[in-house]
DNA sequence: CGGTATCCAAGTCGATACTG
DNA sequence: CAGTATCGACTTGGATACCG
């Protein structure tokens, strides 16, 4: 259905066909982590260890995968400081903050569901 | 971080860890045609050609193993008729409609995303 | 601090053919 | 009509080590 190249980094949205607006969105934030990592960022800007060090579990090599996604899609936005060693600041941009509402309601949902087995 | 075994038709929820809501609700709403498939389904119960119909592109056994994974998921119910050849109704259960809306609102981002580019 | 490079495992989907 | 069975391919994530 998507014949696409992709490549090491993970896919760009614009060489990815996504006839139906769903399974776009469901592509741009279906990563493992990219649900936690954008809900962090609603709350506040964050740097790049900040965000390692609020999800136990990731690699860098997977957050840095995530996060150039979530750039690339134009979710997000990246900014190195010029402090040495440099720090790296991410976030959201004006059609990210527009998917924190979606997914406070995937967040409500899926608490509802654990608790309902 | 989800050490789960999964067998060949798709993956038990209760059998996986999610220690995060958001991860849950899109594993579970977040395979290929689901989305899709839900927000037909949020119209109305079909039978399972019908779905079939309405989603070029998919095949028999993915159609089915989606189908089954959200039925063990407890978000749509099956329910088979006493004709022959039988026929396979669909529809979604109290906790599937409640992700109806979420599905909306997705489905509208993703539109808004698409005219942006 | 914020990454890359390699290599590998698991998951997920698809093509095709066949069945009660 | 509504599935299963087989097999193969691609995508995605992870372990580990190293770098400017």
């Amino acid at each position: 259905m998507s014949g696409f190249k992709s490549d090491q980094y993970g896919t760009c949205t614009l060489t990815v066909k996504h006839a139906c607006p769903i399974e776009l969105t469901m592509h741009i934030i279906g990563g493992k982590w990219k649900g936690i990592i954008l809900s962090l960022l609603s709350q506040s800007p964050m740097y790049y260890n900040a965000i390692r060090r609020e999800i136990p579990g990731i690699t860098q090599r997977i957050l840095t995968l995530q996060l150039r996604d979530l750039e690339k899609d134009g979710i997000i936005k990246r900014e190195e400081t010029n402090d040495t060693p440099k720090k790296v600041l991410y976030y959201l941009t004006a059609l990210g903050e527009d998917l924190a509402p979606i997914l406070k309601s995937i967040e409500k949902w899926g608490n509802a569901y654990m608790s309902n087995q």
